[in-house]
DNA sequence: AAATAAATTTGATCCACATCAAATATTTCA
DNA sequence: TGAAATATTTGATGTGGATCAAATTTATTT
C-alpha cells in the first residue's frame, strides 16, 4: 500500500467533485492521499468505527455484508472514479467489509477532512447526495425485483449491468472484467451458486452467454435484456 | 388543502434542520408553506417533474412505487417530523406516490427554494445525508431479509418496526395508529395478502396479535421479536 | 335495511427454487 | 507432478409460498 503522487486532474471526472473550480480541487487533492491496494486486499470492515473515505483510480473494490447469521450479501462492485465508504460518514460504522478485486489504487480522506471539505464546498455535499439518490433507486430496485421477479431475470438484469459497467469487447461479444464467481452472482441477486450455474448452463447451451472459472461472456446482450424485462436504464449524467 | 399558519418552532425537533440557529429556522419556515391533506389525498404522483419536497406536521403518508406491470410495492410510511419527497430533488422525477392514509398537515418547499437553503446553511445537506443514509441501511436490511429470510420473518419484522414507530399502547398490547390492511403488509413484506392474512391468523390463534380490518395490534411483542429474530435495532440520534 | 363494495379468511393445488449430495473441473501449492 | 484447495456442474428430493378459487366478514351507499 505505498503512497503515490495525487493528481487534482484525477478528481475532475468524478461525479462527486463535478462543478468545482481548480482552487476547490487543489484544496480536496491536498487533504486526500493515494495508495496501492492489491487483490484480496482489504480496505475496511464492516462494523468498524468509520474514519475515511474513498475514491478509486482503479481497480475494482466489490463491498459486501455479512449477515449475523454468516449469510453474505454482495451490495455493489465499485469502478474507476467511484466513491465507496461515503455513507459510513453518516452512519456508526463501515456497513459492509470493502475488498480489492483487482489490484487496485484509492484516494482517500478521513472523515472529519470530508465532512469539513463540505462545508467549506457545499457543492460537493449536493453531489453526494445525487450519488446517495441513485443508490438508493438502485436499491428499490432491487427490492422491487427480489419482491416480485424470478430468479432468472433478476441474474440476467445484475448481469447486463455488470457488462454496461465493466464490460470490454472480446471477439464473441463483451466480457465482465474482473473475477466474478457464481457465487458472487447469487449473493447479488439473493439466490445461491447452484441456481445461478444451472441458469448459465442453460444459457451457454442456447448461445446467450459463454465462461469460465470466474469469467462470463455476455454473447447476446439483447436476449439477455429480453429474459430481464425491467431494462436497466442508461444512467443519465 | 388550506394554508396553516406556519411556526418556527415547528422545524426544531425536525432532523433536518437539527443544528440551525434561529435565523435559519425562520429563513427556511418563510420559504415554506404548511397545507391539509385529507385522507385519501395525493401529494405527488410517481413520474411526475419534482417540483416539491415536504415535511409532514401531523398524520401518515404512504409512499408506493407501481412496476411497469402494476406490481405495487409499498416504500414506506411517513410520520410526523419526517420529510419525504427530499430525494426526488436529486433525481429526475418522483419515484413513487405519496398518498395520506390519515387527514395530514405538511409543510412544502420546492425544490430549488431546498437547493439554495442547502448551499446557504449547509448543516441542512449533512442532516439529509444522514437521512439518506439510515434510509440506504433500511433498503439494504430489506434486501437481506428479502434475499434470506422466510416470510413470517419478514411480516414479524416489519409489524414490529410499525409498532416502534407508529404504535399506540392500548388495553391488550401496542395498536398500530393507522389504518393498516393486510395488502399493505404484503407490499412491504414482497409477499401476497393471502400468505399475510394466514400469518396474521396463526398469530392470533397463539395470541400474539389481535386486530381486525385494517387494524392490528401486537399483544406480545417479545414472541414476534423471537421470530424476527434480525432485531430492528432503536435508531440513535 | 337491503344492496353493493371492499377486506379478509381459508382451502386446494402446483412449481420455482432451496437443499442435500456428489462428481468434475480448474487453480494453487508443496 | 501430485496433492490439496477452490469453483463449477449436475442430479435427486422436498417445501415454502404463490396461485387459483370461493366463502365470509365488515363497511359503505342508497
Amino acid at each position: 500500500m505505498d503512497k503515490l503522487k495525487p493528481d487534482p486532474s484525477l478528481l475532475k471526472p468524478m461525479r462527486m467533485f463535478a462543478g468545482l473550480d481548480a482552487a476547490a480541487l487543489q484544496a480536496v487533492m491536498e487533504h486526500g492521499q493515494a495508495r496501492h491496494v492489491p487483490k484480496g486486499g482489504t480496505v475496511f470492515k464492516q462494523g468498524d468505527q468509520a474514519t475515511t473515505c474513498h475514491a478509486l483510480i482503479d481497480g475494482r473494490i466489490k463491498i459486501q455484508h455479512t449477515t449475523l447469521d454468516g449469510q453474505q450479501m454482495l451490495v455493489q462492485f465499485v469502478g474507476p472514479g467511484e466513491m465507496y465508504g461515503t455513507l459510513a460518514m453518516f452512519l456508526a460504522g463501515y456497513p459492509g467489509d470493502a475488498v480489492a478485486v483487482t489490484d487496485s489504487v484509492e484516494l482517500l480522506w478521513s472523515v472529519d477532512t470530508m465532512k469539513n471539505l463540505m462545508l467549506t464546498y457545499p457543492q460537493i455535499a449536493m453531489n453526494t447526495m445525487a450519488m446517495l439518490g441513485d443508490r438508493l433507486e438502485d436499491l428499490q430496485t432491487r427490492v422491487r425485483q427480489l419482491s416480485t421477479q424470478r430468479v432468472e431475470r433478476r441474474v440476467a438484469y445484475a448481469l447486463l449491468r455488470l457488462a454496461q459497467q465493466a464490460g470490454r469487447a472480446v471477439s464473441d461479444g463483451v466480457e465482465i472484467s474482473f473475477p466474478l464467481s457464481r457465487q458472487d452472482l447469487a449473493e447479488m441477486t439473493g439466490t445461491t451458486l447452484h441456481t445461478v450455474s444451472r441458469i448459465l448452463s442453460a444459457w451457454e447451451s442456447d448461445g446467450l452467454t459463454a465462461g469460465g472459472r470466474q469469467q462470463i461472456v455476455v454473447v447476446k446482450p439483447d436476449a439477455l435484456l429480453a429474459i430481464a424485462e425491467d431494462l436497466p436504464r442508461p444512467k443519465p449524467c
